[in-house]
DNA sequence: AAAAAGTGACTGACTGGTCGTTTTTTATTT
DNA sequence: AAATAAAAAACGACCAGTCAGTCACTTTTT
């Protein structure tokens, strides 16, 4: 004879971890209490524990959200059969996310995720498997693009995965310390970017399928 | 009659620092104790706070490492005369920084308090302060190119600085976390991305000076 | 001898986590 | 439909351990 319903479970489990979540996206997860958690729940301390173990469950519960994005990204890189547009999709997307006010809370704990990704092993596999997918997903649009001679060829399409990582993380830093930045303009310098990785001459001997 | 010398009590300073930084690095600021940097330091603990006033005058203290690489990279831009030479200068230099393996502890310390820098404002303002002197130096050189017709006119010389700098921030996360990164042909990708930058046809009107 | 430098046992506040108790919900019986 | 029983869910006072920081004292240097 249980008493709530799976859906009620569930709903209480979010519960939490959205307190969570606005805890740790303000004062990062080692000088968040728990005491907080609770408070901000609205439950209280026992309950929390009914369902997380531990701080540190909460924690890896929340230090990645790759779950929330894995869909959305595949669909928008391969919408375009162009490789070179489905990079530019790729960077709207996450233009957006990353002015997104909703998703600020969640920004701030990917960043502290990262810090604690340096000292926790769980965490730290966590984050890498979480840009494990995105950098996948730009290998395969790189590699085909130079298969297709759009690319340059003398640039490894991992090196390149990773450049672009580097900026959407460095970005996040930077808005997340609230600098002041022209989105748009950064965007466009970074369209340039992608624009640099075309090869000045369309190499002519395999040419895109399309 | 004081008893040590000003150059002991300096190297003293010192000595703490570096336990300070060896444990940050590898705990993080918060979950590092006291009781670890005292042990590390092999002085005492009332000693520690002889030299510094509190565990946050520590952090602050470590925070940031601007100090070390001003000089450096001033005149590592200013070296040639060509503005995007100067910037593949930069980058350079920068990448020499990302592969020393006696910098490890600093870079993840740095990350530590980019986290950090999200609820402890003097640390935020320190991390801030520390990228808006490269950040000034790339827009200086952008804009110098600009003028001469070397770099595209239509971006904001802000805009390239950022990207640039997102990159290096994206790469010490990368790199801290442990993943095997081809260091050479990443920075190959960013060189790419400098010369993307660049005017597909050099403006006639106004051009460089040598 | 005098004063700074250094020591380390100690403290009070706070931490994450537990557990005996109370409340709420549902299944069953009347 | 009302009463009952039983178990899950929720509660919050409590605990052992840890923390940053202090201070009466000893050592070292001038």
């Amino acid at each position: 004879m249980p008493k709530i319903s799976d859906k009620q479970r569930e709903s209480r489990r979010q519960q939490i971890l959205e307190a969570a979540l606005a805890c740790f996206a303000e004062d990062g997860f080692h000088q968040t209490g728990m005491a907080d958690i609770v408070k901000r729940s609205g439950l209280s301390h026992g309950a929390v524990y009914l369902y997380f173990q531990s701080k540190d469950d909460l924690i890896e519960a929340l230090a990645d959200d790759r779950h929330r994005r894995e869909g959305v990204l595949n669909s928008v890189a391969q919408g375009s059969g162009d490789p070179i547009e489905g990079l530019h999709a790729l960077v709207r997307v996450y233009a957006q996310w990353l002015t997104d006010p909703a998703g600020e809370a969640r920004r701030r704990v990917g960043i502290h995720g990262w810090a604690e990704a340096l000292r926790n092993r769980r965490v730290r596999n966590s984050v890498v498997e979480g840009i494990d997918m995105p950098r996948a997903l730009i290998v395969a649009l790189v590699e085909r693009g130079q298969h297709d001679g759009l690319i340059k060829r003398d640039l490894g399409a991992e090196a390149i995965a990773r450049v672009l990582i580097a900026i959407f993380q460095g970005f996040v830093l930077q808005k997340c310390w609230g600098e002041d930045i022209d989105v748009e303009a950064c965007m466009a310098a970074v369209a340039v970017v992608i624009e640099g990785f075309r090869t000045a001459k369309p190499d002519v001997r395999r040419r895109a399928r399309m």
